[in-house]
DNA sequence: GTCTATATACAGATAGAC
DNA sequence: GTCTATCTGTATATAGAC
């Protein structure tokens, strides 16, 4: 781990996509990491800052993963492949995303981090719809792009959701199957 | 409201579906409903006890309306939507599918609810899925039933998720235009 | 940066009087 | 059934020494 910080910080996000935001507890972060909950609160002074940053760094880092998917060519079909196939590797760490979970949450967030969360949505629903917009020869569905990402955003998101308490993995891959019915696998 | 023990359990439900169950304390349930936690704990010992009742009726009261749904014949399409209209009403108040909330929840139920909660869901999934199979020449879909099923409830439990943070019922409305681009009007 | 120590609040739960 | 009173644990947060 490069410092104390980003120790913090990634055990801090896998305790929030995992069990949420109420199990966090700098006490818990302290003890997991060899350091005091008071050294906690010198990286972040309250547990709002702390929150910010975990929705900050993961908004980013999802979009850096939007980029890697745009940067190589392929049709449709293998591009919202790509997509689900984030939402697949936090399911197989027993995750949700963290925003998924913090949308369930959002009662205890602060004004800050509600507009960092939807910032997040947003941008995974533009880009969505940018997407299906780009290959809209290859869209199967009357569906209009921006109505189509809202239903494919919703159910990953749900998917996650009732894949932890029910069906093994069977509803994200319902999502991948609904995908494949409407996403040809023509050229690009 | 009927006696004390209905009432508590009717705020408490509204406190879970809005703010979820770490929200929901047996001291706020007192001072709001005019007695001491103590009390409380007459009627529910232990909080898993309180969680697990308001899983089985919340279960049970949404099968009644899946049973008031099937009573009066209509298409599949009519059928769907009124499906759908069971989380709207949820949506227009604010509030999550009780379960959906919980399912974030999973890591602070006991074995007994995690089992009522997987239980909704079954009953859910598999409602659809004969109403689906019931109405396959309306289907416009390759998804066989169960495939559908899932497809759907994570999109409505995903959708009332995001709603809340972005999209002022977006989600939810564009569930309702996937039902309406495979479910044809025609006859049932 | 990390510590000890502490303030303050609130959680779930129980004992026992009435 | 409802109360008072209390136990015990944990949470966020801060002051100030080192």
């Amino acid at each position: 781990m490069a410092d104390k910080r980003t120790e913090l910080q990634t055990l801090a996000q896998a305790i929030v996509q995992r069990s949420g935001l109420h199990e966090l507890s700098f006490r818990q972060l302290a003890e997991r990491t060899g350091v005091k909950s008071s050294s906690v609160h010198y990286y972040f002074p309250e547990k709002h800052d702390l929150t910010a940053v975990l929705i900050s760094s993961y908004s980013e880092a999802f979009a850096q993963r939007l980029a890697a998917i745009d940067a190589q060519p392929g049709s449709l079909r293998r591009k919202l492949s790509g997509f689900v196939d984030l939402f697949e590797q936090a399911a197989q760490d027993d995750k949700l995303c963290l925003c998924g979970m913090l949308a369930a949450e959002i009662s205890s967030l602060d004004e800050r981090c509600r507009g960092l969360l939807s910032g997040f949505f947003r941008q995974a629903e533009l880009w969505l719809a940018r997407i299906l917009e780009q290959h809209q020869g290859e869209v199967l569905s009357p569906l209009p792009p921006g109505r189509l990402a809202a239903v494919l955003m919703s159910g990953l998101e749900g998917a996650l959701l009732l894949d932890r308490v029910h069906g093994a993995g069977a509803h994200l891959q319902a999502q991948r199957q609904l995908i494949d019915s409407f996403a040809t696998g023509a050229p690009s």
